[in-house]
DNA sequence: TGTAGGATTATGTAGTACAAATGACATCCA
DNA sequence: TGGATGTCATTTGTACTACATAATCCTACA
């Protein structure tokens, strides 16, 4: 279910390895990597290679290299963020339930705000779409095919708001969350509690009212953030 | 004042052309580029320049190459969005209003969240700093130092959610809005109009009220973006 | 002492050669 | 005829070498 992140290409596991050193802090902000020709040597791969990795690592903002000067870690603040693979890094990397958080945050930021939009902007075809994955939730006979069903359900509504940015962040934040969550499983009775307040999301986006809109999706994911929240919890060992 | 998207690199400027290309729609998804040698070729660079600007391109998701097959521009769906230099491609070439609209619909998404997170877990210190910017904006003695003093306050508060995330997502999305900004000269008199609303904000933040930071913040924004709009219709010539 | 300029050393670019994957096509056998 | 199988051709992937270029550092000279 969790995608592994297969990478068939020789850089692509080079940018794999240096991206998850970088993000996880093993090599800091302003250090300098070993020059290229020893660092390929050092990962056994050419330098050609290593080069195109640190190209993908450069677009995503994690590393600058200059002549001379060298290779060097950028600042957390030029990180591209909201990049996939440095957010599956940073998911990888922070053991606290901290990051967690904030990506449930964001969450809670972007999706009542979409829902309202949808509810402004949905056309017949965008609904359908709603509806069919409001039934699959409906119709789940296990957990797994109801996160399915339910992770279509808000994307569908992302979708609908016409606004592919914010289909964009959804998925990213998404997925970066959803990593979270498989990782252990959640009770498995009642996971079809929140099905009415999907139907009251898919009521209001059906009758285009906004506002109310808004608030059913903002009921929906508080209750999916504090499930997390328990979660975070019982997961980590106190730690004070 | 815009930044002149300075490439000191060749295989920079691979990226940048080829970018704009796909960006803009030249190069239709699902579409095949030129063999690299070839493609190499007809830009004047050698293959392995082309290569590494290629990475580039694919970390950004716009192009996808597999052997035998050859590089593909991939779906839209699948394209990162949130990219700095994708969303700066899409401001060149989409002429659409269009586009502006859901920039500053995220926006006014985020800062209303963002403020009223801000108002919750400020600290002293980032408290400290949106005062300087607010006092640098009442200070400022023209648009252009008005503009600078605007953006560091907003960038002020976001940095104060202790949620970089969110700090990224502003960034982004702002600089992509700023180049439009400054397109076309606001009216020069009364730039100062948004100050009340600036203060509200402030001291929200400063008292610890985060849903009157909220409202304030959404007025500031919603204000905005309607200044956005005006000067979309008188720009663009009507097309229908 | 200050500055110009060369030596040094890192990344940047080019070019060649070969490896690996895979789609297309021909071939073979039932 | 149809389907499985194998070979070939083409395109990207990787490696290696050579040299260009930029920036630092340091020497030498005024």
């Amino acid at each position: 279910m969790v995608k592994p992140v297969v990478v068939r290409n020789l850089h692509g596991q080079v940018v794999q390895e240096l991206g998850r050193l970088i993000v996880g802090g093993e090599i800091a902000p302003g250090e300098n990597l070993p020059r290229e020709e020893l660092l390929a040597e050092r990962m056994k791969v050419s330098r050609t290679a290593l080069r195109e990795a640190m190209k993908v690592l450069s677009a995503k903002g994690l590393i600058e290299s200059r002549q001379k000067t060298g290779t060097r870690v950028r600042d957390t603040l030029h990180w591209n963020q909201l990049d996939a693979d440095v957010l599956a890094w940073r998911c990888a990397s922070m053991p606290t339930d901290d990051f967690v958080e904030k990506l449930a945050e964001m969450r809670e930021i972007i999706e009542p705000a979409a829902a309202a939009a949808a509810a402004r902007r949905r056309d017949p075809e965008q609904l359908a779409r709603i509806e069919a994955a409001y039934e699959a939730m409906a119709a789940a006979k296990d957990r797994e095919e109801w996160s399915v069903a339910d992770l279509a359900f808000h994307e569908a509504v992302l979708h609908a708001t016409h606004n592919e940015l914010m289909v964009s962040l959804f998925s990213v934040v998404e997925t970066a969350l959803g990593s979270y969550l498989e990782l252990s499983a959640r009770k498995a009775i009642d996971f079809k509690y929140s099905l009415p307040h999907h139907k009251k999301v898919l009521d209001a986006i059906r009758r285009r009212q906004p506002e109310v809109a808004r608030e059913a999706m903002q009921k929906t994911v508080a209750d999916s953030r504090s499930n997390i929240r328990r979660h975070a919890k019982s997961r980590s060992a106190p730690k004070a």
